[in-house]
Formats: structure tokens, sequence, C-alpha cells
DNA sequence: AATGAATGAGTCTTCATTCAT
DNA sequence: CATGAATGAAGACTCATTCAT
């Protein structure tokens, strides 16, 4: 009786979490959360009830869990597409697109982010509010790096304009019905060149 | 033959089934949808459950209800602020300070029209999206005015932006502490001004 | 101020309950008891639910009447068919086909003496089985008129045997759907026979 | 790879829903339908209103269940009690009479069966139905193997006959005041002998 | 770790009935 | 006599969570 958990099981173990996982995206970006019940989540999973709770606390905790994740995808979609250029208005330009075009290939992802997660509880409604929160800054930090080029504006209030425009423009995409859309690049372009307007900065990347 | 339904009681139907929806604003603006029970707003209006049900089909409907009302209040207060302006650059700027404003001033409509009204059944959502594409074709209308005037661009993506843009400087300015709150009409300009440079007009109005 | 109520309000009055009577006939003879409301009943005659609680106590109270107006209406087309027959055996015959095409040609009363009378509260349930001993008590007065004649047997029995003859056949008549139905005359001879068999009569009336 | 389902817990979990079924019965036989509750059920049973929702979708699949469970127990008794008979008239005879007594015997079923079961959902109704027809095609059988010996008659009607014949006089005797009945036996063998006289095998079996 | 039966608090909703006008 | 707004008791049903096996 050597090894309690062996390498394997824990391997196992984190498979199973990471099912669970995958399977409350679908429904939970498809359903939503309150339409989404924990056994409709685990018989998708093809678990248990009782292993569900063994992984998540409760249904509030998977729901995080997902929104987190959510996050860190775009977070990394992001980070990777501005590392791969050099100039800071051609970043933040290519930031926007990478947003728009994960959000866009992401539906269920985007759905969760975008529509699923207000409305619910405090908890969940400040993990989605951090989430944006966070591309704010991000596009915050750009504007001090730029703030000797470009007129004086708080940065704060443009930062939230910037990002908001870019989540209506996606919501408006994914309801638009799929033969009506326009190619979610070209829509990621034009928002992005609003945007850059929008900080006086149409001309620099044009 | 005589008065069966006399006009007072009319007006007093008419002020009974206001009472509801009044009190059921502060609470779903408060609490949100699911967090509302219908005794909730049945204890605050000082009715019934029967009235309730006698006044609205259901929990869903008074929500729908509340939800217009919310929508044709935002339209009153636009349509009131461009009326009195001729210019329009003028106007455009007006309407995102008007927007914005409203919004501010009337934080549980705001709530429930940003946060609360997410994520509920396809008919809720239905509503919401029509109040926000309302807002988006004004803006599209505007645009087309000038069409003369500014560079070409996408009038149904700029929409989108521009109004994205105000909802969600809106919110975080809800989200924001009192304490910590610049005051709203400062906010309210830049944005207006954010979205003015996002058509290439940054110089018409300033 | 002579006349306060003058015969011609009288017959109004009159007039008014016969029409909610009539209403609730139809209503309760296709919906049944529970899945008709006040509501209903009071739509469908054109008034209000303050005149109905005027004409009848409560809805109880309205189905009573409905179902002893149907004891009456069928009470009445036997006593009717019967006194124009002499033959005591050709009477019992005639009884029973005049059951039968009774209630074949008033469907939404057969189906609530039938059908929707049952299971109700106890009033209502002993108005019901009151009609239908009533029906037991005529055959038990024509038995004894016979009791010479026939063999000897439970005139109690019997007469429970012979109506309830009658109304399984009514019963399945109506729930045939109308294409495959033979012509109520047809089976009403049929159950006549048969009725007529088990009391050892068949030979004296075919 | 253990049982993770035990049989021990099948068995359990049979009994549970057998439990409510049976605790059911009793409810439905003396109250009704529409009187009896959930929350009467479940307190019969010492389970839970959880539980009741997990063994039965809704309040009228019990009742379907019931229902059904009635239909096999008169089936059972009546095919019990044919096949300890050969001679074709004895066996109409020997049917008539379990089926009396089992009814009689069983009050709450009967009850269930008889009265409770009218006026209800269509698909109860058509369940209540189906049991009756399935009698009614058991004693049509019968007729079929003995056309040659009887006169020419309607098999269709002559079973709804011989089946509410039998209905009613169980109706009636269950009604019947407990000090005031004659002996079930007695009765089974009057209405017997009727239905036995209305096919005209009266002597057969005498 | 896994299972799934058991729990029960919490909500919406219906409808017979009353009564002020 | 007529009207219809107002009442509220009562019941069905859901689902997150627990725990014995």
């Amino acid at each position: 009786m050597v090894y309690r958990t062996t390498p394997k099981m824990a391997e196992r173990k984190d498979a199973h979490r990471r099912k669970l996982l995958a399977v409350a995206i679908r429904r939970f970006g498809r359903q939503g959360y309150h339409a989404t019940t924990v056994p409709h989540i685990v018989a998708d999973s093809g678990s248990s009830t009782g292993s569900f709770y063994f992984y998540f606390r409760n249904k509030e905790d998977i729901f995080a869990a997902v929104l987190e994740s959510v996050g860190e995808h775009i977070s990394d979609a992001l980070n990777e597409a501005i590392a791969a250029v050099r100039d800071p208005f051609l970043q933040m330009r290519t930031a926007v697109e990478r947003l728009f075009l994960f959000l866009a290939e992401n539906p269920d992802e985007a759905q969760i982010l975008i529509v699923e997660s207000s409305g619910l509880s405090p908890r969940l409604h400040r993990i989605r509010r951090n989430i944006i929160s966070s591309h704010c800054r991000s596009v915050e930090r750009a504007l001090q790096g730029l703030s000797g080029v470009l007129p004086p504006m708080n940065p704060d209030v443009v930062a939230r304009c910037w990002v908001g425009a870019v989540y209506e423009s996606v919501h408006h995409w994914l309801e638009t019905a799929t033969q009506k859309r326009l190619p979610p690049e070209k829509i990621a372009q034009e928002v992005a060149r609003f945007n850059l307007r929008g900080i006086s900065a149409g001309e620099e990347v044009r």
C-alpha cells in the first residue's frame, strides 16, 4: 500500500474535472445559467451528481470556474496576438481584431461572457466585470504609452468606450442570422478603425 | 342604463397597475429578476396575489412591461433633448449626453436595462435587444444625414460601437462607489467626444 | 313606486338564469366540472361574475342545477314515450330505446350525466346517483307488474343491470368516432333485446 | 469496478415506489383525484416531495400508474378464475362473479376505477376506458367461441351491456350501507344470471 | 473517488368568491 | 339587479444539495 494516489489517478481526476467544465460551457452558453441544471451537466459528462459535488462546491462554483476559464482563454489569445506585433498603434488594432475574432469563433464562451453572466450573484457578476475591467486596463496601459502623441483624454473613460464598442459589436454579430452576417474580419476591422479614430489615431494605422 | 364602468373605476384600475409597475422597477432594479418574487412585488404594492395576476399574465409579463416602460422613458428623454438642438453634430453629442445622464439619474431602470435583463427568456432578451437596436438605428439615421461630410464607414457597425461605448461607460459609472464617481456630466462629455472622434467628427463640435 | 318587480322584470330574470344554465351545460359537457371556470360561463353568457352569484350560490350549485335539469329532461322524455304504449313489455323496450336515443341526441347532457358528474363532491355525486336510481326504480316497478309472468329474480339487482347496460352502451357509442358509429336506433334495439332476454322476456316482444 | 448500483438499492427503490403507489390507492379511492394532494401522499408514505417527483413525473402520472395497476389486478384475478374452469358458459359466469367479488373486496380500487377516474384528463380517461374495453373484448371473445350455439347478436353491443351491468351493480353495492348489503356472492350470482339470460344462455348454467 | 436516491425549501399560479360602486 | 376589480388560500412542481453505500 505505497501509493494512495498514483499519478495516473491524479491525471484521471483532472480529466474528469475538465470534462465537466467543457460540458458546462456548452450548456451555459446555449441555455444560460438558470436553465442549465446540475443534472444536465452530469448527464452530458457521463458522470454523477456525487462526482459533480466532489469537483465543485456548487453550481455557482462551476459557473465561476467556467467564467474564469473564458477570461484566461481570451487573455491568452490577446497576449499572443500582441506579442507578434511591435508598433503600439498596430498592437491596439490587433488586440481589437483578435478579441472580436476569438469571441466570434467561440460563440459559447462569448455568449457566457457577454449575455449569460449578467444579473447573477454578486460574486459571479464581479468575476465577469473583472474580466472586462482587465481588458480595459490593457487598453489604458497602451494609451499611457502613447500619451505624448495623443490629445489629452480620460484614459479610464476612453478604455470603457473602447471595450464597450467591441463587446456590443460582437454581441450584435452573434445575434445576426448566419446567412446575413458579414465576415467577422471585416467587422473587426471596422470596429478597430472606429476605436482608433476615437483616440485620434485614425490616420496612424490606416 | 347607468354607467357600469365609471371613469373613476378606470382611473383607479390604472393607478393600481402603475403602482405594481413602479414597485416592480425598484425590486427588479435592485435584486434582479430571479431574486424578485411575486410576493415581494405584491407586498410592496400593498395589493394581493390575485390582483397581480389580474393585471399581468405572469412574472415574465410584468418584467416585459417594465422593460418596455424603460425603453419608452429613454426614447422620450432622447427625443426631447434632440428636438431642442438644430446642428446635427450637436444633436449627436446631446443624445449621448442625455442617454448617459438619464441612466445615471435612474439607476434602477439603468440596472434593469443594462444588467438584469440579460440571460432571461428569449422574449425578454428580445425586448431588451430591441431597445438597444432602436438606439442604434437612431444613430444610423443621424450618420446617414451626414454621409457626405464623413469618411465612408459601415453605419451598422459604427452605430453598435457608438451605443456600446455609452452603455459600458454607464455600467462602469454605476458600479463605481459613489464617493469615487466623477460627475456624470464630465463622463458623458468624454464619451461623446470619443464617439464623435470615432466618426471623424471630433473637430466639428469642439 | 308601485311595482318593485314588474312581470317583465321577472321574465327577464328567468331568462338570464336559463341562459346561464344553458351555457353551463355546454361547458360542463365539453370540458367537465374542473376545467370549466365561472369566468368561462360568465363570458359565454355575456353577463358578469356578480350576476352569476346572484343566480347561483356557487359553482357547485349551478352544476347541481344542471344535473337536475338533465334528470328532468330524461324523465320527461321517458314518461312521454311510455305513455304512448300499452303493453308492459313493449313499454320496457320503448323505455330503453328512448333513454338511449335521448342521450345520443343530447351528447352534452349525456356526457355530464355519465362522465363528468363522477368523483365530485358528495352532494353532486348523490344527485347523479339519485337520477340513476330513479331510473332503476322505474324498471323495478315495471318488473313488479310482471312478477307473475317472469321467473323469480331480485328486482333490485336486475334493475341495476338493466340500467348499467344502457349507460355503458351509450357511453361507448358516444366515445366512438362519428364515422364508425352504427345508427343509434340499431344499438338501442340490441340493448333492449339484451335486457329483455335478461329478464327472460326475450320472446315476448320480438 | 465495484457494484455501483447494488441489488439492495434497487430493491429499496422498488419498495419505495410501491409504497407510494399503495398509499395513493388509499387516498384516491377515498377522496378522489382532486381532493388528494401530493403532500397527502407524501405524508402517508413517510417520504418527501422530492422523492415523489423522483418516482412519478406528476400527480397525473401516479394516478395513471394506480389505474394501470388496478387494471392488472383485475386481469390477473379474472384470468386465474377462468383458467380453473373448462365449460365456456361456466367460465363466463365465473368471470362475472370473480370481477364482482374482486371489486367488492377491494373497495378502494373499485372506487377508483368506477367513480374517481371519470371526468379527468383525456389521458386518464383513456386508461380507464381501455381497462373497461379490455373486459368487453374478453366477453366478446367468449361470445365468438359460442356463436354457433347462441342466437345472432351484435357482440360489441352485448359485451358492453354485459360489462355495464356488472359495473353498475358493483357501484350500487358499494354505495349501499354495510348493514343493508346482501352478501356479494348472492348479488354476483344474480348479475351473472341476468347476463347469461341476456345472451340466451340462462338454462345452460343453471 | 464514485454513485444516485433522498430531501424540502421556495415559487409561481389558479380560481372560487366577495363587495364596493 | 348588474358589474368587475380585488382577494388569498391552496397546491403543484423544481432543483440544488446531501449522504449512505
